[in-house]
DNA sequence: CTTGCTCCTCTAGCCGCTAGAGGAAGTAGG
DNA sequence: CCTACTTCCTCTAGCGGCTAGAGGAGCAAG
């Protein structure tokens, strides 16, 4: 129920250096230290650590987690606040996956349309060349 | 034809630090300098950096871009290359696709089942704490 | 000649780590 | 007690691809 950065790092699946830069931003509290300088930590910390492993895992910033901590820390309150952050996360992915997804149809159609002939007449450097070749300009 | 970096800037829509940092990095070769040592630029720059610019609009990286440039400069080799470094980018995209399409999937799920409570009993903040509530252990 | 715009270089910051240097603390065995 | 080994410490720099800002110089128009 008191053991260094090593052991808390295996518990929580987060590398060592990395709890020290969960520390220095802020999303983990200075840890109490030994005599000789060491930090030490317990149960409580791997469940606080396990939770922001996770939710970086979902893909939310150190700023969302830093709100979701705070939040976590005030049980009473109504949730909208959690659920704000979480679909404003939501919103953000499926932004992501929308421009991933056309430029994956422009990326195809312009692969599809090489006709592995020379660098010189090639269909995949003549669409890099002219912006107008391209379907969707929303890009 | 000879032409300031603002106007190479506006004619291919790249800002000016964008393309002084190309050149820095290799894209854009040292542009040849005015005697009050101002950099000076024709067509073929903005030709060059238009290709660049619309490289970078579909996500390859700066690497990519360079191995790009030094094949069209080499117009009559055959364009494997070029396919392949087009295919590998697009694989990229594609597992980026698949990697948010999951997390997509299990925000909307941890946000269709909260109550709209208290920050206690938030599934929201269940689901964070506890990486065994999600149903995909991709992540 | 002065105003105002553009340009120059250099440095630092963004995100979320990751890697490495150089050294001290702790632990296990002889 | 000494040694060897592991783990830990701090500090700095780097990744990609820019972007922002400081502080100064060039240059064209009025």
């Amino acid at each position: 129920m008191d053991f260094p950065i090593g052991e808390l790092s295996r518990r929580a699946g987060v590398l060592v250096p990395t709890v020290r830069y969960y520390e220095q931003v802020g999303l983990l509290p200075p840890a109490p230290r030994t005599e000789g300088g060491r930090r030490r930590y317990g149960q409580a910390d791997v469940e606080r650590l396990a939770f922001i492993r996770h939710a970086r895992e979902l893909g939310f910033g150190i700023e969302a987690i830093r709100e979701l901590l705070a939040l976590v820390a005030q049980p009473d309150r109504p949730c909208a606040e959690v659920d704000g952050i979480a679909r404003r996360h939501l919103v953000g992915v499926e932004r992501r996956i929308a421009r991933l997804t056309a430029l994956k149809t422009e990326l195809s159609r312009m692969i599809g349309e090489c006709g592995h002939g020379r660098v010189g007449e090639c269909r995949v450097i003549e669409v890099l060349s002219d912006h107008g070749l391209c379907v969707d300009d929303s890009h």
